[in-house]
DNA sequence: AACGTTTATTCACATAATATTTATAAAATT
DNA sequence: AATTTTATAAATATTATGTGAATAAACGTT
């Protein structure tokens, strides 16, 4: 796992404990001890999600949040101590994702933690297809499929969408370095060779099988789906 | 859009996602946390659809439809609980115009307000069957029923309900938290590994039934109904 | 055409990621 | 209270992925 969360909060102990607890769970946390500071850290640090005191000097929680929704629709959970004035309207309003209130138990954050960064990434997109189709060969990321010939093929994930984007871009090169940036992710820290590879296990699966059409290296260049006419 | 919404839900939690939902979607949205505080905000608020869950302290969802449909023909959609006895002829008999199961998808919610708000607008009535088939497997959601072969398998409620919204998608890949999110519920808290579970118990039931359809792992990813051809 | 250089392919293995299974506990239902 | 269903946690099994080294191919230069 490698999501990061951003804890706003006055209470430096507070702080301390959220950070010590999710970072004990796997998540990658940071903290800021005031709504501007919060802001700022918004920004440069990137969350996927942020837990935020509604009570801070400076700037509240109602107005971090507001400030965050003009810029992003990551989620936020409000965090309120017992007895405050709390107004679920207005942070509906603003767009909090969920609320819990002080003192809490954190097994009951983490689960609600975990649900709303569910449902933020369960989003299922229904519009869009996403299948390359051309001469036999049929690729479809909804499905998760290859087929050849209509028969579907067992082929692990990274080959699929590897072969997917050239596919999709095809008679285009691609080099390693942009591979790995639009398939493996912007992110990722690793050779270019692994490249190579995958497209060696995809050659492996799909040789012989069209004169239509084949996987291309393009010397001292990268790759690309090549395609007749 | 100057839609207005009524939701009468005593779990605020739902009251406040729906709120935040619709709100989000161009409705205006009130909520009442009971039957009586229901249909008093009726009357002033003059909603054009009202959400309207059963199971409610004080005054039940039946009563407060009833009353409603005495001073008006807006349409109701009833929420009624999974296992909850539910009455078709009567939620029809009291004149609601539709029914929804929780937990519920947002997006299937969504289009069903749309869907009557425009049957209203054009006074047509109809209802829907929620039964798949494929080959020799059937299931029925309003019977809550498998059916192998036509004879009728034991099954409990949350397999049937993950097979059923596997197959009615089927050959469509979905991930863990998109199955939670959709069978389970949005407001579900807990691990995605009983997805895991759930999909091992169907199979067992399934296995060597048919070759023609099948609960496929797709690695990295999740699962689908994966039929031929 | 032969050489060295660069670049690509292949292979085998290690590691990491993920899925399945089992057992058990907790809830819900009858 | 007993039974069934559902959820959790841990152990095990499986699969995908990445790495580095060895090999092969393409290229440019002479």
């Amino acid at each position: 796992m490698d999501t990061k969360l951003l804890v706003v909060d006055d209470d430096p102990n507070i702080c301390e404990i959220l950070k010590l607890y999710f970072e004990n769970e796997g998540y990658n946390v940071k903290c800021a001890n005031d709504g501007i500071e919060g802001i700022n850290l918004f920004k440069i640090y990137e969350p996927s999600l942020v837990l935020l005191d509604i009570m801070m000097p400076k700037k509240d929680g109602w107005q971090v949040c507001r400030e965050i929704r003009e810029i992003s629709s990551k989620p936020v959970i409000m965090i309120t101590a017992k007895g405050e004035v709390f107004d679920k309207v207005l942070g509906l309003e603003l767009g909090a994702d969920d609320f819990i209130v002080k003192p809490f138990d954190m097994k009951e954050l983490s689960a609600r933690v975990k649900a709303v960064l569910r449902r933020y990434n369960a989003q299922v997109s229904v519009s869009d297809e996403e299948v390359v189709k051309y001469e036999n060969i049929e690729i479809s990321l909804q499905k998760y499929e290859l087929k050849i010939n209509g028969k579907a093929i067992d082929i692990p994930p990274k080959e699929l969408e590897l072969l997917y984007f050239l596919a999709s871009n095809c008679n285009r090169v691609f080099t390693r370095d942009q591979l790995l940036d639009k398939v493996w992710g912007f992110d990722y820290l690793g050779d270019s060779r692994t490249v190579d590879v995958h497209v060696k296990r995809l050659r492996e699966k799909l040789e012989g099988v069209s004169d239509k059409w084949s996987l291309k290296t393009v010397w001292g260049v990268g790759y690309k789906f090549d395609t007749v006419g």
